[in-house]
DNA sequence: GCCATATACAAAATTACATCA
DNA sequence: GGTGATGTAATTTTGTATATG
């Protein structure tokens, strides 16, 4: 069994038994019981589509690009205003009010931990200048919450913390800031550590999630502002994007796979069943009749003119390659045509007849 | 218009580190 | 405390699209 596999842009939906089926625009992926056999009513295959989700926007959105010059300005830039101005936008960010769109997903790939939920983005209603898959409008539709104090305290918190410290690449010096602390590690502190390795705070993670819910894929500019809002470098963000795009794809092969798996393990018990039919029809067959085997099979046929049923003789198939067997070890639920043998049957290849003389 | 080159970006594969049981 | 499994940040490789000369 062929199986063509597309994992495009899909909205999707679940049906009611968890099963993903196609609303709109994903690349259908056919599988083909019905393709595999010649005039087999494609009908009676099954279509269905396995799509990434489109996560409110499309893949590709890039409408601008910057140079890399560009980018390390922007980026020596975003290191002095993170110096500098963190906590003011780590504050104020983390006191917005955001709101929810009812996201499109057929994974949910967030923490299972309660995060804040986000929504406004530094790209989005408030500067909708550069927002793109029709973030506007979003900003109050009564679906808001309100960051809790805690949330809001402990954001300001990782912030000052990262915002006190030149936790940055300047130049050659790297220093990295651990989670959940303030503590920062330079290059020069620890020469033989070639990569060390930030692992996100929380709420830098819940807000790159929802980031992520509103653009899988960032333009330079939706980038940078994320940077400066998380006080992380944009290569960092950049990265994290690309690991979770990674990660998107791989749950939503996961998913894939267990549905095709299901696919198939139904259409081996069908087939088990259409072959356990068809025995047991030969089996009633040879023992009813036996003579019938015979004797040439004759396909019926009606004359549309006179509406006389006439025959057309066929010689008989070994059991394995009549059209009955073949559409069942192709897992076809419907045979193209039915050979009957005709005890009564003359040789005729005759399909028409004329009408009576009298 | 066609071609070569440079650039930017994303996907995929891989590595390496941090965390946890 | 040592160890293997796991998650994930970071890096490398590769392919594609676009701009430019």
């Amino acid at each position: 069994m062929e199986l063509g596999l597309s994992l495009g842009d899909a909205t999707l939906s679940k049906s009611s038994d968890g099963f993903i089926t196609t609303t709109a625009t994903a690349t259908s992926v056919t599988t083909a019981a019905a393709s595999t056999t010649e005039g087999v009513d494609k009908s009676l295959g099954f279509c269905m589509a396995l799509g990434m989700n489109p996560l409110n926007g499309t893949t590709h959105q890039h409408t601008e690009k910057s140079h890399d010059d560009v980018l390390e300005e922007d980026d020596e830039q975003i290191l002095k205003d993170n110096q500098g101005g963190m906590i003011k936008d780590a504050t104020v960010s983390s006191q917005r009010i955001f709101s929810m769109n009812p996201p499109p997903v057929q994974l949910d790939l967030l923490p299972s931990t309660p995060v804040p939920r986000h929504t406004s983005f530094p790209w989005s209603s408030d500067n909708n200048g550069s927002s793109e898959g029709g973030s506007s409008g979003r900003g109050l539709d009564g679906r808001r919450v309100t960051t809790t104090e805690e949330a809001t305290s402990s954001f300001r918190l990782e912030f000052m913390s990262y915002g006190s410290e030149r936790g940055f690449e300047i130049g050659n010096d790297t220093v990295v800031v651990e989670r959940g602390s303030s503590r920062v590690i330079s290059d020069e502190d620890e020469p033989g550590a070639s990569r060390k390795k930030l692992r996100l705070s929380k709420e830098q993670s819940a807000y790159l999630e929802e980031s992520f819910k509103e653009h899988s894929t960032l333009n330079p500019k939706q980038k940078l502002a994320l940077a400066k809002q998380l006080n992380l470098r944009p290569r960092q963000v950049e990265v994290w994007f690309q690991n979770r795009r990674a990660r998107t794809k791989l749950k939503q092969t996961e998913v894939d796979f267990e549905y095709l798996k299901r696919c198939c393990e139904t259409l081996t018990d069908e087939n088990k069943r259409l072959r356990k039919e068809l025995q047991e029809l030969r089996t009633l067959k040879t023992t009813s009749y036996p003579f019938y085997m015979q004797l040439p099979a004759t396909t019926l046929t009606m004359c549309p003119s006179c509406e006389r049923v006439a025959t057309t003789s066929a010689t008989i198939l070994p059991p394995s390659s009549t059209n009955l067997t073949k559409a069942v070890e192709q897992n076809s639920p419907k045979p193209t045509s039915l050979i009957v043998p005709l005890s009564h049957a003359p040789p005729s290849t005759n399909t028409h007849h004329q009408p009576a003389a009298s």
